[in-house]
DNA sequence: TTGGAGTGTCAACAAGGCTGACGTATGATC
DNA sequence: GATCATACGTCAGCCTTGTTGACACTCCAA
């Protein structure tokens, strides 16, 4: 695994690219790069008593409005009793709002009020403004490159949760 | 790459990959794609009563060993009393070592011993194997890209941080 | 009627952020 | 030599957000 040449060679196949260093500087961008992508919303949800996970909530109930509380608790990987302490407090707060399932009346739907809503387009301008600043700086192959080996690093079920989430609603 | 009906045309450059919707599954594969990249040293501090606050502290020790205290602040971004928390038990457990600075006594330089270095050693492969895989599966061009993007993300302290990191030791 | 799934809630706890305050060396400066 | 600034450590207390475990309720299906 580790420890090998200076330049890796595999099938005639230039593998410079996974070299340890570069490995290694990949992490370093990731955690780095990770920091930024939160500052800026971050910094409004500091004002409103709220924290990440509050955005998180709020974001992909936003993405996929009707949600149930199940659903949501596998895209956000945490368990329920963590998730429905800062639902209860949105709820309370009137940015979200559950409605009993028609359907099935044991689930819970969730929905953003129109504060929800607000608040949601302030956070994410300001995170799309970054990511937007970014992607037109580093050029469009950049972006597919990024997107790419973002999606490579994904669990499998995370994968497939993602893509749900990107083909559900165009 | 250019023309078409629908797409959106600024000064005569295709920007299709800045829409709404492209911004936020870049939001949504950074949240995944994140979970992915921690999930295995995670699961490895899990078993060590260690966190991901451990993890940052000694892969920054390793990567810039004798760095000083302060130095490590700036680049973990957290306060001192959070840094001296993490930093107590490491070097209670033996993982990581302090020497007063010879030039500036005032000054602690911190290094790995060879049981840190083990445990780091286990945290990163991990991570990169993870990382390897990715960056195979996506291919030279869509590494470079991605670095690309992770760089434009960063806060510009964190860009200089990072460059410092990079290029201090090739 | 009974079992199980989906949901909500209480209690207790831990990690890891934060602020504020204080103490102690050491270095630098007047 | 006295004074001020810097680097570091530490105590105390607070917050968010994650965890387990236990329990109750509603509804669906067998």
């Amino acid at each position: 695994m580790s420890g090998s040449g200076t330049t890796q060679r595999l099938g005639g196949e230039n593998l410079l690219f996974l070299t340890e260093e570069q490995l290694r500087q990949g992490i370093e961008a990731m955690f780095f790069a990770y920091r930024g992508f939160t500052a800026d919303p971050d910094r409004i949800l500091a004002d409103l008593a709220y924290g990440r996970a509050h955005h998180r909530a709020i974001h992909f109930i936003n993405r996929a409005p009707g949600t149930t509380v199940t659903n949501l608790l596998d895209i956000l990987g945490v368990t329920k009793q963590s998730l429905n302490r800062v639902l209860r407090t949105l709820i309370a707060d009137g940015l979200v709002e559950s409605r009993i399932g028609t359907l099935d009346k044991r689930e819970r739907h969730l929905y953003l009020t129109d504060d929800g809503r607000e608040l949601e387009g302030r956070l994410s301008d300001a995170q799309r403004a970054r990511l937007r600043a970014a992607f037109r700086e580093a050029g469009p192959e950049a972006v597919a490159g990024f997107r790419q080996v973002l999606e490579a690093m994904m669990d499998p079920e995370m994968r497939r949760a993602h893509a749900k989430l990107r083909d559900g609603r165009t």
